[in-house]
RNA sequence: GUGGGUGUAGCUCAGUCGGUUAGAGCAUCAGGUUGUGGUUCUGAGGGUCGUGGGUUCGAUCCCCAUCACUCACCCCA
């Protein structure tokens, strides 16, 4: 027996109506938040992701799935989504044409790690971003569709929020940091290598020992510039107002390279170690890391299969029909009863013949609304037999009445 | 990559201190005399006890290896 490969699985349902059901209500709301459609290639060269996601990334370090093609190309699965948007979005010149664009795109993401709950080698992600458009309301505008969104599913979460600074507060605090950092002793063997590659890194380790000597660090939320300092002031003071609660984590840095200024993430407790269930912010730069012309940029991704654990489905009521035969002469007039009626309605039937006893029962699983049966007596006068399995109601109708 | 846990019927799990034909519930199918469901009753089908080796007269059970799944670390959605 073929097995599928480790880390990705089959969405069957009913998993397969809460997928559904999941991007149904984000592509909704987001629509109506003005955000269109785009759907990139699964498959990119391996240097977009370098140069966007960021070489001292676990994902691009360790986590890719790249191989060379049989025209000896440099190609990977897609680790995340923003990285062939903003490909998209330069390759379409819309850098140069200017204005504001708003996209969403959701499908699957590859990364080779090893699975557990909450983390899948393919996984796939809802996401959103905006080109285009300075303004710190934008930020909080993207934060209040999850909170939506969220809502719509009926997800309970918590919102984190932090400033990452700009070109102008975040290489001095960056070497203040560094600075800081070199006169620690004993911090743990990634923070020493994050140190040289990434030292923002540091101050999300979880290393007990590690945290206890960064409690005196230097935080960028202390250093930040006048900008930065008033646009973080202004989307707290936005997500005050719509009652949308946050807790400010200094030490949130997101894992992507290409962030700054406003990074959130939204966690839930529920669902196992892995807590995040979306996370963005701001990255003004990575247009022009990917050659477009520099244009800022605010988005956010989140993992669908971590929501499917935690999304509150609507009740369904029954729906449609069943048509079954009571005796082989009635098989042909069934089949095409069903055809015909599938023009209008959910039906299910069956290609035998069976007692009336066998057919609600079956029709009753399936949770239609309506059981339909033609047997010898409705042969004989053209007629069909209907019940409601709600209210028990049954009647006999003529077959061209139905 | 590292560590823990688990592999017995389609699903959830019993079980054998090693001993003849391995069990239950749910699910499936058929029936409870003439065409009535979600509740009941009866019956049937379905298992190389993850795989390979070892110990033993004998292994599903003990030992070793291996694979798979799972949780956690790292990191992230």
């Amino acid at each position: 027996m073929i097995n599928a490969l480790r880390g990705m699985k089959d969405t069957i349902s009913p998993n397969s109506e809460i997928y559904t059901h999941i991007i149904k209500t984000c592509t909704k709301i987001a629509q109506n938040y003005g955000f269109s459609f785009i759907e990139t290639p699964i498959l990119e060269e391996t240097a977009l992701f370098k140069r966007s996601v960021g070489e001292s990334s676990d994902i691009v370090g360790k986590e890719m799935y790249q191989f060379i093609d049989k025209g000896d190309n440099d190609v990977c699965l897609r680790p995340e989504g923003t990285a062939g948007v903003v490909r998209a979005f330069v390759q379409q010149k819309f850098d140069k044409a200017g204005g504001v664009r708003r996209f969403f795109y959701h499908g699957p993401m590859f990364r080779y790690e090893r699975p557990q709950k909450g983390r899948l080698r393919q996984f796939h992600q809802f996401g959103a971003e905006t080109f285009g458009e300075a303004s710190v309301k934008e930020d909080a505008t993207i934060i209040l569709m999850l909170k939506e969104i969220f809502e719509a599913l009926g997800i309970s979460y918590k919102l984190e929020i932090n400033s990452l600074g700009c070109p102008t507060c975040m290489p001095p605090y960056r070497t203040a940091l560094v600075g800081f950092l070199d006169g620690l002793e004993g911090l743990c063997e990634d923070c020493e290598r994050r140190k040289i590659t990434n030292p923002i890194r540091v101050l999300d380790c979880k290393n007990e020992h590690c945290r206890s000597l960064l409690r005196t660090a230097p935080l960028l939320l202390e250093n930040l510039c006048d900008v930065c300092s008033s646009d973080f002031e202004t989307l707290k003071s936005i997500l005050d107002s719509f009652d949308m609660p946050y807790v400010i984590n200094p030490m949130l840095v997101r894992g992507l390279d290409y962030y700054s200024k406003s990074a959130f993430e939204f966690v839930s407790d529920e669902i196992g170690a892995q807590s995040a269930i979306a996370g963005g912010g701001r990255y003004d730069r990575l247009v022009e890391f990917l050659d477009g012309k520099p244009t800022c940029g605010v988005g956010f991704a989140m993992g669908i299969e971590r929501l499917m654990e935690l999304v509150k489905m609507p009740e369904v009521g029954r729906d449609g029909y069943y048509i079954g035969a009571l005796c082989d002469e009635a098989l042909s007039d069934v089949y095409r009863l069903t055809i015909k009626k599938r023009k209008e309605a959910h039906v299910d039937t069956t290609y035998e013949s069976k007692s009336l006893k066998s057919h609600l029962k079956i029709a009753d699983k399936l949770y239609v609304k309506f059981c339909v049966c033609i047997g010898e007596d409705e042969l004989s006068n053209g007629t069909i037999w209907i019940k409601d399995l709600e209210s028990k109601e049954e009647k006999t109708i003529k077959i061209e009445n139905f």
